[in-house]
DNA sequence: AAACAAAGGAAACATTTGTTACCTTTGTTT
DNA sequence: AAACAAAGGTAACAAATGTTTCCTTTGTTT
């Protein structure tokens, strides 16, 4: 990266943290892009130059999330059964709590969903890379679908586990999940 | 109701048709309120009276949706066990299968986030009313979770399957369900 | 039937948005 | 070092948004 791209991306992230520190006040509805600029003390025509509009400086900031996530999961030492399952959980709750202040900026500003379509879009192509934390064997169209289901469902244990105003630890959320997970594979199988 | 709401309520709904239809051919980001005034044959004060705005617009589509989804829901005869995951998967697929044209256009618009923003926040208090598909026990907040993963799970199915421009039946579907559903718990319990 | 309340229409209004033109600054290239 | 390309600033612009005022129409109340 040159120092000419290095001030775009400069400008991309003030305008990013400005817009984030006006959330925390104010309704994102109610922002205006002049409002924006001058917080980051930039003028409205660099807005303009780095985004289309409000909702891409949040697309941009849910991309970088991402990015930093799967790069997290990246890392993650390639394991097998039960013991993949727990370390899935474990990068996947620790990853949001640290973000949470975020995250919850978000959820309470009603983009949480905005968010999730982001997630499905980039999310959805890349798990290809990895195995799935369960095992899926079948057609490339029942894998897909199972992959869905799963990540939908993470996604939305997320959303109820944030959108709290003091949510639990990560730790009481992962015996939550596993306890879950369990009764729910019981349950199918008794019926 | 009486004639007075009739009229209020005749008005949303000849301004949401007029958006709907307008959606087919254009941008949803690009569609004025003038625009939509005029399609609907009423003018731009009417829409302000009514809505506050395009997004307002699709919330209340939503809302129609979700209490048409539900009704049917409630009119399920009480069942049990294995009978029962397969007839909430029957109503869940069929009732979208017929609404697949308004939600390939909200999928195709961006607007499918928007929507699911909304099924969350009205589904989770609602689905007090239901025993889940597969019986779940344990704490409020455990049963709160397990909701949680499967309410996001179908949601993100519903994605999938309808996102694709030649979708499979609902059939087909069913039985690409019920067998990772069948997977998903066999293979928690090997584990 | 008369009075009233609420909805719709017309038109004007300030604000915001997104775009453009022109100029200055700054980093890259040769 | 000079020429160049791209980014940022200022300012003006048309278009759209959301609000308001005033007036007409229509259904409800008494």
């Amino acid at each position: 990266m040159n120092g000419k791209q290095r001030m775009v991306e400069q400008s991309k992230q003030w305008l990013c943290d400005a817009l984030i520190n006006l959330m925390a006040q104010e309704n994102f509805q109610d922002i205006s892009i002049t409002e924006i600029a001058q917080t980051a003390e930039l003028s409205r025509k660099t807005f303009y130059h780095s985004f289309k509009n409000k909702e891409a400086v949040i697309n941009y900031l849910c991309d970088q999330l991402f990015d930093q996530y799967f790069e997290q999961l990246l890392q993650q030492k390639p394991q097998v059964g039960e013991m993949m399952l727990k370390t899935t959980f474990d990068i996947f709750l620790n990853f949001w709590w640290q973000k949470r202040d975020l995250i919850q900026l978000l959820i309470r500003q009603g983009l949480f969903d905005h968010m999730n379509e982001i997630w499905q879009q980039k999310a959805i192509p890349r798990y290809q890379q990895f195995a799935a934390p369960w095992h899926v064997h079948g057609t490339p169209t029942q894998v897909n679908y199972v992959m869905a289901f799963q990540l939908g469902g993470f996604t939305n244990i997320l959303r109820v586990w944030l959108g709290q105003d003091h949510p639990e630890s990560p730790e009481q959320i992962k015996d939550l999940m596993l306890l879950a997970a369990q009764q729910l594979a019981d349950s199918l199988n008794t019926n």
